[in-house]
DNA sequence: AGCACGATGCTCT
DNA sequence: GAGCATCGTGCTT
């Protein structure tokens, strides 16, 4: 079953498509192997004002792909070592995505467990290591299979579930955008 | 369970 | 040259 959510599903205020995109699936085809884990956390990241986004300095070759179409893929690089993932939102022009920065498998377990040697999938540089992405899959559609790369429905989360709070990591981003509740994620059992 | 730290290289000023 | 939307290890409590 090959069902990506439509573009429009991205096409929505940026703080929308980061609550719903908890619990979808997450499908990476890695050598020709399904590789599925639930979205469980996620972050928003939101124009030119936002002064913790990336975009926060206008549109750079680094992070063109957020000014592109919604439900694309913006994969960068940072920390010397580490590749992240997130969901291009909103209109296109508009520079906006959503972090997602954790998993849980439900399809391919023993492949993920062996890729990360046995540890969690708990944080953005993990899922990407863990599910094989990088930079050859920055601005790929997240709503063409073919791309090896896309989000499906998933289960269902009622707000009781989620929890909220600052992004993670902004540690000189001015009030304020370092302390916005645009962190969400379920509920751990 | 929590904190400190080093790894490591790209991007933008 | 500074600054990173981080992670894993190793040490302390």
């Amino acid at each position: 079953m090959v069902n990506p959510l439509p573009r429009e599903f991205y096409n929505r205020y940026t703080l929308i498509v980061a609550r719903e995109l908890l619990g979808t699936r997450l499908v990476r085809i890695l050598d020709g192997v399904r590789l599925v884990g639930l979205i469980t956390e996620v972050e928003a990241y939101i124009g030119e004002e936002d002064l913790g986004c990336h975009a926060k300095s206008g549109k750079t070759k680094r992070n063109a792909v957020m000014y592109g179409p919604p439900g694309h893929a913006y994969v960068y690089f940072t920390y010397g070592m580490h590749w992240m993932l997130n969901a291009v939102t909103e209109q296109t022009g508009f520079s906006a995505a959503v972090l997602i920065r954790a998993i849980d498998p439900v399809e391919g377990s023993n492949i993920i467990s062996a890729r990360r040697q046995g540890r969690d999938t708990l944080g953005p540089a993990k899922l990407t290591q863990a599910l094989g992405i990088d930079g050859a899959l920055n601005g790929i559609s997240l709503c063409d299979p073919d791309s090896g790369l896309w989000i499906e429905a998933g289960i269902p989360v009622v707000d009781n579930d989620i929890l909220t709070g600052p992004r993670v990591g902004l540690f000189t981003v001015p009030e304020p955008w370092k302390s916005l509740p645009w962190r969400f994620r379920m509920r751990r059992r």
